[in-house]
DNA sequence: CTGAAAGCGCTTACAG
DNA sequence: CTGAAAGCGCTTACAG
């Protein structure tokens, strides 16, 4: 009755903690898992284990338990710094509640996102949290909870937003304020619509409940982000832009049109007023990009993670908007 | 000899496979393996998968091959836009290799960096790719093959990052060549030195050869981003700076100083020309923010995820410096 | 080439 | 409370 003592590879596994202590597999399991179990070998497994360095191997767990506490991350890219701060905070969100990330990049692309789908699923992950353009979601296994932010697919799948409808009124409101008497809605964005595209609605609304006159440019698909400028250029006269307070659909977007005011001369804020959304920091200067309206990252980030891991419970497959807040940040005059 | 036919739970397995086709589980499994079978068994067992809609179970396959396809990254955070735009290169180059990615977020704390490491080996994963501004690598069981980016732990695990002192010497090149007689070295940092801490040195270095004066302030650890700024307005007298050329550590530091030295009415690049390190493209303007020395991001996570992967085959705990290359953008007069 | 069987490292009823 | 045993979904020698 001689076994080896020493295993080859280095990873000591449970039997080798049950051996040490002198006990049976099930009674490390129990140790492990917190179920009730005699002082005495509760001591020995527990010291076993420390002079073992053992650690439970989650893959061997959760082919018993069918959970593997890894939660898929879908997003298009990490070089936008909305994208960047949201899965910084999902990420650490998932860590506390002692959930992985497996993060997966999509660049966009439909396929793409297929793809990491199923590569989720065959990974087994508890869930998956998807910042998608997929024209539908419903070639998916709907034995996964799934959670999307920015695009809600009614009646199956919970989403997470700011609450865009609401920014949009904002910042109308802000203008109007503001001193603004004819207003633009500015909006680039891909072919399919998302919840972002509430911004333009709802910034109309709130013109009309004020009584101000407005117009809007909204583009998509293609290349929209680059054909837009041109539509803004036709705009400008004598160096004079038709509107005085303008809300963009992104900070990039309200960055990149304030360059092109200023380059043509005009003065903002002092001719015109732009606010954006989005209300990410710059990490070179420290200051939000321009006047904006702040998506609760955070919150967002938060509720995503619960609605994910407590899917089962939930009631229904929510749309939930999350509050915003205005910031003003050199684009508008009451930052002067 | 009656089974139920229907599983209770979505995913079907090997068995139902195995069942549809009318073939043994090891056939379906040598199928999915690519392992030569029959031609007629072959096209059962992969229309019956296709029927079903079967996909492997990674983490029964990984149980039995000791592989999981997946990668651990460790970065202290996704707030840095360099940071960001790394892990979306690393996450995927490494989905390009048929790898997950699981990302963990460390926010620079020694602590969690531990944690993070011992969660990896928990998780099975194949390798590690760390950011880690942890003291030392020691008590991580080497079983598992780990690569750094940026910082070098010399014997044992391969680092890559970019020629951070070649960067240093370019930069005193350049603003030599740009006419600077009087340069500076800015830098910050944690206690714990980096391969980033090289670029001082290689700028010093660069500065000696051409036979140009040259001072450094160079603070370590606690509140040095901040307490830099002090130092910085010391030099500052009667609306001249001492200097007329400056390498920052890094962009961030680089426009800060910029704000700064305006503030003051110091004309940049007119008075002084301000060079900084890392080159990530600013998202809202679509500009590099600064004159700067680029890092070959794609090239360093390429790099890395090859190292790691390939950890067995390598011949050595190589430190592999990437080169780096010079852009001019707005700071320097050559963008005049 | 094919199938039956053992085993990867765990968890979980089930007896004792 | 404790242990022996079955089984999660795979892979892999081993016979046939």
């Amino acid at each position: 009755m001689c076994h080896a003592v020493l295993k080859k590879s280095g990873q000591p596994t449970m039997k080798d903690v049950a051996r040490e202590a002198g006990v049976s597999l099930g009674t490390v399991s129990k140790v492990i898992n917190e179920i009730p179990v005699g002082e005495t070998y509760k001591n020995r497994v527990e010291s076993a284990i420390r002079k073992l360095g053992y650690r439970v191997n989650n893959y061997a767990r959760g082919l018993k338990t069918n959970k593997t506490n890894c939660v898929a991350l879908l997003m298009p890219s990490l070089t936008h710094p909305f994208f960047a701060y949201l899965t910084d905070a999902l990420t650490e969100s998932l860590m506390r509640h002692d959930y992985r990330a497996i993060l997966m990049i999509t660049n966009y692309d439909p396929e793409a996102e297929t793809k990491c789908l199923l590569l989720g699923q065959q990974n087994k992950v508890d869930g998956v949290i998807a910042l998608t353009y997929h024209p539908n979601l419903d070639e998916i296994d709907d034995s996964i909870p799934i959670v999307t932010i920015d695009r809600h697919f009614p009646g199956r799948i919970p989403c997470v937003s700011s609450d865009n409808f609401r920014g949009g009124e904002l910042a109308a409101e802000k203008l109007v304020e503001l001193g603004c008497k004819k207003l633009l809605y500015l909006g680039t964005g891909p072919e399919i619509l998302g919840e972002a595209d509430k911004r333009g609605p709802g910034f109309e609304n709130a013109c009309r409940k004020a009584g101000v006159g407005y117009d809007r440019i909204s583009l998509h698909g293609g290349d929209s982000d680059t054909a837009i400028f041109d539509l803004i250029r036709e705009r400008i006269k004598n160096g004079a832009f038709d509107f005085d307070g303008i809300f963009c659909k992104a900070d990039w977007l309200a960055r990149k049109v304030l360059n092109l005011l200023q380059e043509y001369g005009i003065q903002v804020p002092e001719e015109v007023q732009i606010i954006g959304y989005d209300g990410i920091i710059d990490y070179a200067t420290g200051l939000y990009p321009c006047s904006t309206i702040v998506q609760p990252l955070a919150m967002m980030a938060e509720a995503a993670v619960n609605l994910v891991l407590h899917a089962d419970e939930d009631l229904a497959p929510v749309n939930l908007c999350l509050p915003v807040t205005y910031v003003s940040a050199g684009t508008t005059k009451d930052s002067l």
